[in-house]
DNA sequence: CAAATAGTGTCTCTAAGACAATATCGT
DNA sequence: ACGATATTGTCTTAGAGACACTATTTG
């Protein structure tokens, strides 16, 4: 058999951040054909002169056409087939990020930050990406620790508490929410820190302690490929 | 920017079975270079001229490399690098299947099964890929019916009990078992239809309902992508 | 009826949610 | 002291597991 028809390899990057309490994309706009000019996800082709890895190559996408380097880079899954390019028979390994908004910059033309739940129309089959990619993060957060990479450094639990509810989507119980997170024994109070400005009494705040700043617990279910 | 470097884009299946209440791998004696002679997934490359989808493509393998068509093929992972095949820059998009043992005839030398957990030495990045699926259905088995997929038609609860602790590792409660499994409400009693042999109590044939012949319960976790 | 496995009833234990009391700020 | 939000204590409830009992077959 001899080698077959290449293959325009490529990836793109849903990258997801929460702005009033809502999950948000970020979207730019494409610079060259096709589409030029659409607002879609960051992506680009896998360079097997410059990336060790598909994951790799998301990273330097990202690097590359939105300044961002951002903690957390998990493959999603992988698209495929002739008609979602119209350049040809394309494949795309899909990854998603999530930053806080704090550390993002968005400028009004060619970045825009816009709501998951009011995506325009997209290129390619990047809206299915945004789908998988939101519906992955709902999935994880029921179980794990994920949402603190969309706080900062420092947060106080009733604000996780909130990040938690937008990504969920539901209230969660306020309880059973601290007791979750005492026990999973990820987090640590920063010795004297705490909010203060409101009429009120002020919140400790909290980090993730150093052993998990870079690998999130999963509660050992295994999810993370 | 000009087209880059073409890549070598691949599908592997691991397909999974239950032998001796063991979990047990396919694996294919490669007829070509490289590694030809070697045990390793069945995988082939992605043919923009046939296949619709990567997925496609891999049922594709399954079907022409090992004559088996499975009713479960689900994404894994992509798996990438300029290293993980001699030929050069590639990326592979790993599937995983699953099988009751009765429908796969094994020959002794082109055709194998071997237990995961006593894997030979695996060509390219193979071990990995066969961890990956374990690891993936050990976890999706902890929340779904998956391993009725590795049960024939018709089984009985014990027998699926049984392959739920093949699967988990670990011996499950009976009435927890049977109460989930009711809950769930995916399958239904054949009407008169039992064990017998046995100098024993006979049991209920159980199916899956008509409605989840083909759509796995994921206990709306959402996990599936 | 004895042995063996199938199927069920029920108690206990653990985890999650509801509710409400207490704590600490700014005004 | 009052309003507002943070934090904690405890009761209730739902689900999971332990255990033991009943059921049905063959020999």
């Amino acid at each position: 058999m001899v080698e077959p028809t290449p293959i325009i390899c490529t990836v793109d990057v849903t990258l997801l951040t929460l702005q009033d309490d809502m999950l948000h994309v970020l979207l730019l706009k494409r610079d060259r054909e096709p589409f030029a000019g659409a607002l879609a996800l960051p992506g680009g082709y896998v360079h097997a002169e410059a990336d060790q890895s598909a994951e790799d190559a998301a990273a330097r996408v990202l690097k590359e056409k939105a300044g961002i380097v951002s903690p957390y880079l998990e493959q999603l899954a992988t698209f495929s087939g002739p008609g979602r390019d119209p350049r040809g028979w394309s494949l795309s390994v899909a990854y998603c990020a999530l930053l806080p908004a704090e550390l993002l910059a968005v400028d009004g033309a060619e970045r825009q930050l816009r709501p998951v739940a009011r995506l325009p129309a997209l290129p390619f089959d990047h809206a299915r990406i945004v789908d998988a990619a939101v519906q992955r993060v709902r999935s994880k957060s029921q179980y794990s620790s994920l949402p603190v990479y969309l706080c900062g450094e420092a947060f106080t639990l009733p604000r996780l508490q909130a990040v938690y509810e937008a990504v969920l989507g539901e209230p969660v119980n306020k309880v059973s929410f601290r007791r979750k997170m005492d026990e999973l024994g990820m987090l640590e109070a920063i010795p004297g820190a705490q909010t203060s400005g409101g009429a009120h009494r002020p919140a400790q705040l909290y980090r993730l302690r150093r052993e998990f700043r870079h690998a999130l617990s999963m509660l050992d279910r295994g999810i993370n490929v």
